[in-house]
RNA sequence: GCGCCAUUAGCUCAAUUGGAUAGAGUACCUGACUACGAAUCAGUAGGUUGGGGGUUCGAGUCCCUCAUGGCGCACCA
């Protein structure tokens, strides 16, 4: 991979006094107007280094590399240098890296270091709704762009399978209970349970004394209430696999929060041994008021553990087991207060290591009605959108498709329809709220991903039309790069080029977001190239050229939407 | 009350981290299927970047302030 931002630099900090390749990086841009250049740089903060008119300045420095190799022209627009490429140069170098269907974008940025990505993590007892899908997908792209960068990552899903909500469910049980019921329909019998536990318990206080004691006993690992708690959640994690088999999603561990329940005692005392811990109302905590927030709950006044401590303990089993050089966690901001906490906590405690915890936040799924709700049945399930989703673009398929036979409808219907949810999914900046709405998610018009789909069968048709010779010829780059010079092409060699860099970018900054954007600019890009100009011409060395142009952007679009979780179907 | 986040075209969102004339999609209107897939492409129109101050060569982006909305603030997770 030819990095020309960083050669540009070299060239331009080679020419300036007192001004290094690094700080040349910095100002290096590209333009959002082509027609300013492939590279732009901007003099103004050079004027009072300088002490020189900028416009004075980008003369100067255009004016001494222009007649760089790098460069097919240089020219001065005000205070800018802006700086054209050698097309053909740079559309080789492009085609080069995007002919490898299987590596293109991925890079060794992350040389084997160990990333632990936990994402997902629904609620044992709980259906799996709209909500979910945004941990777990965004998770997920996560877990894909850095295994894309050459992290060794490892996908945890933090089921919620403890706490007192346990309590509560086994309280209900015993009262209301059947077990039939249970195994006939998990979910829906176990929120059943849930939603009378506090219908009843308003009427019965009790109820919620009894509720805590019960999860009290759990902890201390009483027979009845392990064997209720066990099979709560085996019942409940089938149906969480079917979500996941449909969104192709898997995980190297299901680490619920029970299973750190015997690892917690060490630095309870831990605390006690440093002077952190501190009685109040009964409870234990961890006071933080000098750094602006409030305790950190540690145990309760019953002696039970809380998420807190649980996460603490986690953490640290983390460090130790898998000595991570990141620790990332797919949660949504409504936690912001309580992972600055505990990580205090941890921090507090002399581990340092804390700071490679990353909370990645994302903001709220709300529906029309208002906040969803489990308890009071204001709920959209995440199986039912899929559903709908696969439904909805099958009809499509086969009213586009009359001759489709019912496998193909099928199997293409599953790709599209679930790549549609996911990819909307991703669309926006994760921090933003949104109001589900079903006309909305399943709408294929416009930026969505059954457009870059689209475009990734229509380049797949135009290939198989191409011949097998074309194409082999067009992949070893037996090719004369002049037929590649229209604006068309180049804008879309351009975007193919920048996809490296959007991997690296989008792990930075864990947006899956960026990525998202990227691959609907390449699939605009390939469709105006498309519609510009024919490519299966009859003069063979254009053809050519322009097929192994199809056949990068092919890849480009695959890739990317492979790091989304997504496929990318030949025909549809 | 305090803290965090958001606010950009009618709607949903971008904007290279302080750079050139703020861009896409959608909805409306118009045009393009006897060339490789019309789930497509092209065009018209749409903006005081929530309001007000400040910082500087330059602000959607940084600081202050106000407004609106969301989330959070001790025994839930």
């Amino acid at each position: 991979m030819v990095d020309y931002k960083e050669k540009i630099a070299e060239i331009i900090s080679s020419k300036i006094d007192d001004f290094s390749r690094d700080d040349a990086l910095e100002l290096l841009e590209i333009p959002q107007d082509s027609k300013m250049g492939d590279y732009a740089f901007p003099c103004f903060r050079l004027a009072k280094l300088m002490r020189k008119a900028p416009q004075m300045i980008a003369a100067d420095i255009a004016e001494a590399i222009k007649d760089e190799e790098l460069f097919s022209e240089v020219r001065q627009v005000n205070a800018y240098v802006n700086m054209f490429l050698s097309k053909e140069e740079y559309t080789k170098a492009a085609l080069e890296e995007a002919m490898d269907a299987e590596n293109f974008g991925k890079s060794n940025v992350g040389e084997g270091k160990s990333v632990i990505v936990e994402y997902s993590s629904p609620n044992i007892a709980k259906p799996f709704h709209i909500g979910h899908i945004r941990s777990t997908v965004i998770g997920n792209s996560i877990y894909l762009i850095y295994d894309a960068l050459g992290y060794k990552v490892r996908r945890l899903n933090h089921v919620g399978d403890y706490g007192t909500q346990f309590g509560k469910m086994i309280v209900a049980y015993r009262h209301w209970g059947n077990e039939q019921d249970v195994k006939d329909a998990p979910i829906t019998t176990l929120l059943g349970y849930y939603t009378k536990f506090h219908a009843e318990a308003e009427k019965h206080p009790e109820l919620a004394d009894e509720a805590r004691k019960a999860f009290a006993d759990l902890e201390k690992g009483a027979e009845e209430e392990v064997r209720l708690w066990k099979w709560f959640s085996e019942e409940s994690m089938k149906e969480f696999d079917k979500v996941y088999k449909m969104l192709n999603i898997q995980f190297d561990e299901v680490d619920g929060e029970s299973f750190y329940s015997d690892k917690m005692q060490r630095f309870i005392d831990e605390l006690k041994e440093k002077g952190l811990l501190e009685t109040s109302r009964g409870a234990q905590i961890v006071d933080l008021e000098k750094y602006g927030m409030p305790p950190a709950l540690i145990t309760k006044s019953d002696g039970s553990t809380l998420y807190c401590t649980r996460d603490i303990a986690t953490a640290v089993y983390r460090k130790e087991t898998y000595d991570f050089y990141k620790n990332i966690y797919v949660v949504a901001t409504q936690q912001n207060l309580y992972f600055q906490q505990w990580m205090k906590v941890v921090e507090l405690l002399g581990y340092d290591w804390v700071k490679d915890c990353v909370h990645v936040p994302f903001g709220m799924v709300s529906l029309e009605e208002g906040t969803m709700s489990t308890r009071s049945g204001r709920v959209v399930f995440l199986e039912d959108v899929l559903n709908k989703a696969v439904e909805k673009t099958g009809e499509i398929i086969a009213e586009k498709n009359p001759n489709a036979d019912a496998d193909f409808i099928d199997d293409v219907a599953k790709q599209v329809g679930i790549g549609a949810v996911i990819f909307q999914e991703l669309s926006n900046n994760k921090i933003k709220d949104y109001v589900f709405k079903w006309d909305k998610v399943l709408n294929f018009d416009g930026e969505t991903g059954p457009y870059v789909q689209y475009t990734y069968a229509r380049a797949a048709s135009v290939l198989r039309k191409a011949g097998e010779a074309v194409a082999t010829r067009a992949e070893q780059l037996d090719i004369d790069f002049k037929y590649l010079d229209s604006d068309s092409a180049y804008e879309l060699v351009k975007l193919i080029y920048a996809f490296p860099g959007v991997v690296v970018e989008a792990g930075e900054k864990f947006e899956p977001s960026i990525i998202t954007r990227h691959v609907v600019n390449m699939a605009q890009g390939f469709n105006r190239f498309y519609h510009d100009e024919h490519i299966l011409t009859d003069d063979e060395d254009e053809k050519t050229a322009k097929v192994a142009l199809t056949i990068a952007a092919k890849n480009a679009i695959k890739r990317g939407l492979a790091l989304l979780g997504m496929q990318a179907p030949e025909r549809m």
